[in-house]
Parts: C-alpha cells; structure tokens; sequence
DNA sequence: TTGAAAGCGATACCAA
DNA sequence: TTGGTATCGCTTTCAA
C-alpha cells in the first residue's frame, strides 16, 4: 500500500506537507504543490480511510436504517435509499446500510465504533424504542417520519394529515359527498408507523368539515385483499362516489376490480391514489394523485444532517406539504346509479329492495372545470 | 471517548491484554478476563473501528454497488440488497452501499482508500468496463450477473438460459404448439445486462427442439407498453395459447388485459411467469412462475466473498439451476378460438377472413396431470 | 512556506 | 499468563 509517506519521499517534502496540499489548510506554494500532486497522480496514491478517521475524529460515512423485509411499499423505500445515498456522495460522505431488523444494537454498535458520524433512521414509529438510544448518541441523527416524541431529533416527512385532508377536499371541491378510504395493510396500522394514522385523521377532519359521507378500511396488498376491501366499501356505504386509494401494491388490483365490474374511472367512479407520481405511469388510467416525495424527502434528510454535523444549526421537524397534481381519475360525482340494484363501485347489492337507493340526492357544490392542474406549491414548517 | 488505555486502567491491565482477551487470540486467566469484561461493560468501551482498520488491515465491511436508479425491477433489487445486507451480518460484517451511477470511480474510491475488505457488484453488464477495474483491484470481489469475460472474478447469478428453456419445455410438454414471449423492458436489451439476452436464448433453444411456433416482443413496463405488447403478438402470431411473461412491472398489465379481453387463464390461454414467488401474491391469478432467487443469489454472493477473504478456495463462476413451480396459470392448449374472428387473445383480427384459423391442430403431446408441482432442487454448476 | 514530531486507538511481536 | 512498545497512516501543533 502506498502511503502518505512514500509521496512525500517521492515529492521530496515532508508528510505534513502531503497532507497540507490534500487538505488546503494552508497555503503552499505552487512549485511543490505541483510536484506533490504528480507524486500523487504517480503514485496512485489515496489516503487510508481508517487512518483518517483516527486522525481526524470522523469518517465521511452516514448510518442509514431502512426497513429491508421485502415488505410492501418497496418502491418508495428503493427511493429513499437512492436520494439518501445520492445526497450522501454529493457531500463527499457514504453509506453504511443497516437493517431495521438490527434494532437499537446495530444503531450502538456503527456509532458507538466510531464507524459513522451521523444516522438516518427511516420507518419510524410511534413510541420507536430507537428513539431514545438515538438521543444517546454522540452523532447525530435524522428521522424519516414522526414519533410522539422525538426527543430533540430532526425528523422529516410528509405532512400527512394535509396530505389526507387535501385528498378529500379536492374531491369534495368536485362534489362528492361520500368517499371511501382503502388504506395501508393492516399491520401498518399495527405497527403504529403512526403516517397511516396521521393521514386518516386529516382525511376524517376534511370529511367532518366538509360534511361527507365515509367509510375507511385497511387493505392488504393483494388481489384478493383489494377485492375484500372493496366489497367491504360497498356493503357499508354502496353511495361511494369516490376511493381514495392510500395502498400502492393495491392500486392495480383495485382498478382491475372497478373494470371488471364495468364502473369507468372516473365517470362511475372517482379515484386519488396517494403515490410516488411514477407509478401512476404503469396504470390504465391517468391518476390524479398526492405525490409522495420520497427523493426529496431523502435528500433534505441528508442534507439537514450536513447542518446539524457542522453546527450550522439544531434539531427540527420539517413535514413537506402534499402537493396534488390532477389528471384523469377524478371529476364530479354521477348523481344516481343506473341500475338500482347495484351500488356505485357496481357489485351487486345484498337482496333488499332497500338496498342501493341512494340516500340523498348530492348536493354538488361548486365543481371546478374539469382538467385543471391542481399544483401548490411545497411548502416547510419548521419546528424551532 | 473510552478507549483501550481506560479500560486497562480500570481493570488494572495492560492495553495489550484487554485486547487480548477481546479478540481471544491468546489465553487469560479466568480472573484477569472477569475484571476486564466488567470495566468493558462498566465503561462501554467499544473498540474504534478506525485504528482497529489501521491496526488489522481490514474493516470488516463490503461495498454492495447496486443499480439504484428508481427504475423497474425493483423488487427484486431490494431482495438483494436485503439479503446481502442480513448475509454479511451474520459474518460480522457491515455494508457500504454504493450507486451504479458513480461506475469505476465509486470501486477505485472504496477500495484503494481501503474502506472496505471486498466487494460485490449487481445488475453487471456484458462488457462491464467496471469488470477489468475489479480484476486489478486488492480486494476480492463477486458479480451478480455474468458478464462476457469475468477475467478471473467470481459470479453467482440464476442460469437464465435453462429458465428460458424450462419455461418453454414447461408449456411444450402441456401441449402448446405456439408461445409468445413478453420480454423485459427494451433498455435491458440495449444496456446489454446479458440475462435478458441468455433467457432469449434458451427460450430460443426450447422453441427449435421443441418445434414450436413462437415469437418475441421486448415490452415497457407500463399499461400501454403491455398492450401494446400484446397487440404485437396478437399480429404476429394469432393462434399462440401461451405467454411467457419475463417482466414483473407488466405482469398486471398483462393479466388486467386478457381479462378485459375475455380470456380466462389458463382456459383460454396459458401464462407462465418469471418472477419471484411472492409477486405472483399480489395478482387476481395463481400463476405458475420459476422463480428468481434473489435471497438466495444475494446470500451466496456473500458466501463466496467471505470464502475467498479467508483463502478457502479461489474464483469461481455458480450458476443456480431454475425451479419451476407450478400453480393455476398453465393448462392444455385450446384446439380452436370459438370466435373465428380472433385470435386466441381475444383480440379482434384484422379483416382478412383467413385470420384466426390455425394454422394445424396441435398435436397435444402427453400433458401431466393438471395441478402436479413440478420442483426441480437447485444445483450448482462450478468453473474451476 | 515548510519540517519535525506528538498524537489518534488498537494490534501483535518480543520479553519476562 | 502478562506487560511493554513499535507499528499502522494520517493530521496538526509547534518551530523554524
């Protein structure tokens, strides 16, 4: 291995002066800067990363903690690693992968060994055990999402009460008065992760203000899940003139369903998925969506953590406003169902001749045109 | 910080024996170790790994390059990536993640500043100019993929030419005369990853020994990609009973369209996927697939590096045997389209009325009974 | 503008 | 069974 010392025999100076060219802390001149910097070329020198790190007390290396089940949501975990790593390197640090599995353990064994100077910790629940530990730390650390208490942490994430609460306001803005929620899998809600809470609550505080109708159930991310949950939809609130689909893996399968059944998207029904923009892209039809801004969620992280690591300032919470963009799967409700005996997502209604009428005639409100593109703007809130 | 000298102190040792009685490379007395493992536990002192790099020569971490734009397939990306993660754990080790992005420089990088002890590389193309890069480097490195020259390091990779050929073999022996194929992405064929080309090929091979009919469209992983797709087929070959589906992003697509065409599977037409297991979960059919083993492939990729650290064998190229697993996706072929007037898809053809007739009865061949679960056990085939 | 040398924290060789 | 100490490669203070 060629050291610092061999370029500085070859450049004919002292190691300190190596090290000084490499580090610009001090000026030299241009003749042996020159020479030092062929010795390096030359030489194929690079310095040691280990010696370094002792040297200098830190190591240009970032923990992150990803949620590695070959769970649901893959793709936008995929994303969160590709703009946490790229974010990295734009700083000059990498990336040291640990599993959430690893628990608090791995969190203690790469900071307490001095392998990292700072962490990222995706997937974070309610009443996170990690939490805690992570307040411990000598480094510092970022978390995606929002625990009850983050214990002077930065967290980011989406602001997913707006994002439930725009969801239903855009589609009562078009006048729907009964809305159904087919949310995450179950265990999510299970798990608390706490994001599927946050956005139910905005979307039962947008239906409560806009006085709609609802009904809201969790999903699994199968074929079979979507169809139980849609069938579960309709035998509670067979009016449903809108879905707000809040369950990637169960998009396709929920479209495919509403195809089968012959109810058009959207003049049978209306449709808001909230997903990455891209995915919608692998669909029949062109949804209008919530992003869920899963780069840019991963870059601030990084880079809030770059602030944090050279006190440029202290722990915050920061939460992305939702932005929605409208395209094809959302318009103004269809009053009444053609065929009295099936409801509005077009299953067939359980026997009673009571069953299907609609309730009450929808009052419409004020519809905007349909094909306007619906962009705020994102927006931070910052938590001193 | 607590180092070595403070935990010597506290437990009235040498630096040298605490580190000795840590790494276990000489004997202590029962006595001295219990008051050295209590100041450890008293102190939490843990080792800095930075001078334990400089000291030992090596970090005990890998670098994993992975392609990590948010591209398609990501599902099977995230399996390797989860695996190779939990795989070196349980060898102590961590991993550095880096992009495909930052190509040669990224390896030079980690490598010659010796921040890690070996590498693995996925998603390896044909030619991969990263190959004769990784060939002179001092760490030992394994592909994932094969590329045209390993120039002397390892691979493991599924042997895609006998899954192109178990998959054709498959439908051949339930009696399909004529099969299609819906292949990956067009930028896999141009990126020249070589899997995509090597499944074409076996597939190529059943096709000739078989005596099928076939054709074989490249597809975008999208819902109009996959129609298109489709429709490409349906032109070229009318009378085909059979897809073989090699891209996982259109696979709903693809179900979604026969469906809405009317063709049930496998009555009407057979599918047979390339996909992992649990993909085949999310969709409306239990469709018959072979499998890609990606926990598999990314666990022994680790094997393989760690056999080689320690000197236990030498390169060495592991190609893992395909298994077909059978489910609800593959029957006999249909003899004859009901409707004169379309293909076997479903899809009207056009105008001429000699379309759509079969070109000759099948000759049916001997199929196995329905529902047998044909499970071949993976192998290895080794190149010394 | 440059050099000498004292750390940084752990390992392992040489002695005892 | 244990201790002393040179060593790993780099950074940075102190001197010149």
């Amino acid at each position: 291995m060629v050291s610092i010392a061999d370029v500085a025999r070859a450049a004919g100076v002292s190691p300190s002066t190596v090290s000084y060219v490499l580090s610009g802390r001090r000026s030299i001149s241009a003749a042996t800067r020159a020479r030092v910097e062929a010795s390096i070329a030359e030489l194929g020198y690079r310095p040691h990363a280990g010696a370094r790190a002792l040297a200098r007390r830190h190591t240009n290396v970032l923990a992150l903690v990803a949620p590695l089940r070959a769970d649901i949501n893959v793709p936008v975990i995929m994303k969160f690693v590709t703009s946490v790593v790229t974010a990295a390197r734009s700083y000059d640090h990498d990336v040291l992968l640990l599993t959430k599995d690893e628990g608090t353990a791995g969190l203690e064994r790469v900071a307490g060994s001095a392998m990292v100077d700072a962490l990222i910790v995706m997937d974070v629940e309610a009443d996170d055990v990690r939490v805690p530990v992570l307040s411990r730390l000598r480094q510092p650390a970022v978390l995606i999402g929002l625990p009850h208490r983050p214990a002077g942490i930065s967290c980011v994430d989406l602001d997913w009460a707006a994002t439930g609460y725009a969801a239903v306001q855009h589609l009562a803005e078009h006048g729907h008065r009964s809305v159904a929620l087919v949310g995450p899998p179950p265990v999510v809600y299970q798990r608390g992760t706490g994001y599927a809470e946050r956005f139910l609550s905005g979307f039962t505080d947008a239906v409560a203000h806009f006085g709609l109708a609802s009904v809201a159930h969790a999903c699994e991310p199968t074929f079979d899940g979507a169809a139980e949950c849609l069938r579960r939809v309709d035998a509670e609130l067979p009016d449903a003139t809108a879905l707000v689909v809040h369950n990637e893996a169960a998009l396709g399968s929920v479209l495919g369903i509403l195809h089968a059944a012959g109810r058009r998207v959207p003049d049978d029904v209306s449709v808001l998925a909230i997903c990455p923009d891209d995915v919608a892209l692998g669909l029949p039809v062109r949804l209008t969506t919530v992003d869920i801004p899963a780069d840019e969620v991963g870059a601030l992280a990084v880079e809030m953590l770059m602030n944090l690591l050279d006190g440029r300032h202290g722990a915050q919470t920061r939460l992305l406003a939702p932005v929605l963009t409208e395209r094809d799967s959302c318009g103004p409700p269809r009053p009444r169902h053609p065929d009295p005996c099936r409801s509005q997502l077009g299953m067939p209604l359980g026997g009673g001749p009571e069953g299907g009428v609609p309730s009450g005639p929808p009052d419409g409100g004020a519809p905007p045109p349909a094909g306007v593109v619906v962009v705020s703007t994102p927006t931070t809130r910052e938590t001193p």
